[in-house]
Formats: structure tokens, C-alpha cells, sequence
DNA sequence: TTAAAATCGGAGTAATTAGTCATATTTCAT
DNA sequence: ATGAAATATGACTAATTACTCCGATTTTAA
């Protein structure tokens, strides 16, 4: 019941590239660096949020890693789909398993119900309000 | 970000033993057999739930198993939590592991009310509850 | 042109989860 | 007593997660 270090570890890259002037880049060594994340396991999980769509990256030298959109546009659910795919509390709450054997089963409706209420909730953060709570706490 | 197997295979065992009368015994292997548990799996998983004082169970013939106690005073929470130790949404949440390096993470809190939101629903949901709204619906 | 700075990608390791299997032990009923 | 019905327990396997490591490729800058 908890989401993966992978994903942990990919929203706290994408918050701490929020931080930076939008054009700025930072390599992965010093994302990895700041944020006290393996190195070689941020790679790969940058390298995914690339091929998500969340993250442009360039090779090289003076290359490196910049948001693909701007911090209000990008949900905390986005960033952890996008590593750990669909949230699901429970396995009977997804579509093509309709938990067979019981019509009637009474917990379906209470995972669906938590299920909905955590992903309304990932999805109505952006990692825009995310940098204004820490200015405030700063 | 899902409850492991042995959790839901925990909670759909104690609502089958709710179900039935409260002095009435079920073996290990009819419970199996009618919630398509693995029989063998499910075994470790009523021990452990014997273990919590959820359970009461019986050996040998016409052994078998019964709540500890009537089903309102059992709660989703405590069957899932017996089973697959506490809730915690992500591992910054736990009291120990304080982000330590930065003091003003955005994030934690984010974790922290989901969290707490969570427990509160599941702490809310006892299986006295559970049966009645099977009842409705049949 | 070449060295250094980066990402890219695949293979390998350790721990947890999900399950199987075999065996020991307890208890009831005849 | 003894056989059958049950739980108790420990060892084993397969898949997923959380990494590490290394070599290939791309790009910049001197």
C-alpha cells in the first residue's frame, strides 16, 4: 500500500526542476545529488518520464533534463502514473475484473470509493501550488 | 499502491465468517473454496489473523474457524493492518523518516492528509456494516 | 580531432510478495 | 486405540521491486 520509490523519486526530480528557471537544465548527477537519490536509478527513471512526455532531455555535453511543460500543467498523478502506471487500491477495482464469483460483493464500492478520493486528490495538485507551499514555508 | 493479495484475501475470509452464525465453525479449505482463495495460501494468512486476535481457531476434526469478536466490532482497518503491517502511503509519511534533508518538502503533507483520509475510511468500515449492505443488495 | 560530459540501454543482484508443498501435530468419532 | 479431519510450520519457487554496473552513443568545447 504504498506508492514505489521509483515514483517517490520522479516526483521529487520533477519538483526540484520546477524550481529552476524554465530554460535552465540539470543533469541527472546533480538532480540525483540534490534530491539524494541513487544515480544510476534516477537515469532510468528519468529516462521514462522522457518517454512520458513529462521530461525533454538532451545528450552530451551541457546537456541535461528540463520540464517538457510548466510546473502548473503537470499533476502529481501524471508524474506517478507515469512511473508506477494506474493507481489501484485493490486489484478488484479494475475495469476488466469485476470480482466474478460476487454480483453483490460490499468492498468494491468502498476501494472504488478511496480509489477515486486519493486520485481526485493527486490530480489537483500541481507542482505549481507544490512550489508555492514551500515559498510560504521558506 | 495496492493493498497486497494476502490483505484482500484476509478481509474477504473474515466477511465469509461473519456471514455465518456466530457459533458456527468454517474449515480453512471451505473458506478457500468459496472465496477462490488459494487453500494452502489462505492458511498462513488466518494464522497470522489468528496471531492479531482476530480469529479464533480450532484444530482437528470439526476444528475450524471463528471471528473473536461480532462483526461491528471489527473494522476493515484492523484486518487489513494485521496483515500487511501499518498503512503508509509513501515511506516519508512514517514518524521516523522525516525527509530528514529538507525540512519544508511540499510533499510530505500532500501524503500525510491522503493518508490520514485513507485509515479514517477504512477505520470507519466494520463488518457488521459490510454484511448489511450485502443484504440491501441481494 | 579529440576528450569530457552527458544520456541510453541491457544485464545482473538482493529483498519482498505470492504462492506451493510436504510434514507435523492436534482433536474428534468410532 | 486409531483413522480421518483439521490447523501449524518450515522449506521451496516465481515474479516484482529496488537497485548497481558497464559499455555505447551523442554532443560540446578546446
Amino acid at each position: 500500500m504504498q506508492i514505489t520509490r521509483q515514483a517517490d523519486y520522479a516526483v521529487r526530480a520533477v519538483l526540484y526542476l520546477a524550481r529552476l528557471e524554465p530554460t535552465q537544465r540539470a543533469a541527472t548527477s546533480q538532480v540525483a545529488q540534490e534530491q539524494r537519490i541513487p544515480p544510476s536509478f534516477l537515469a532510468k527513471i528519468i529516462s521514462q518520464l522522457s518517454i512520458a512526455g513529462l521530461l525533454h532531455t538532451s545528450r552530451g555535453a551541457r546537456g541535461g533534463v528540463t520540464l517538457a511543460r510548466e510546473p502548473k500543467d503537470v499533476t502529481l498523478l501524471e508524474v506517478i502514473e507515469a512511473i508506477d502506471g494506474p493507481i489501484l487500491l485493490n486489484e478488484c477495482v479494475s475495469d476488466n475484473s469485476t470480482c466474478t464469483f460476487d454480483e453483490e460483493c460490499p468492498l468494491r464500492p468502498v476501494w472504488c470509493e478511496a480509489q477515486e478520493e486519493l486520485i481526485g486528490r493527486l490530480k489537483g495538485t500541481n507542482f505549481q501550488q507544490l512550489l508555492e507551499q514551500s515559498a510560504v514555508a521558506a
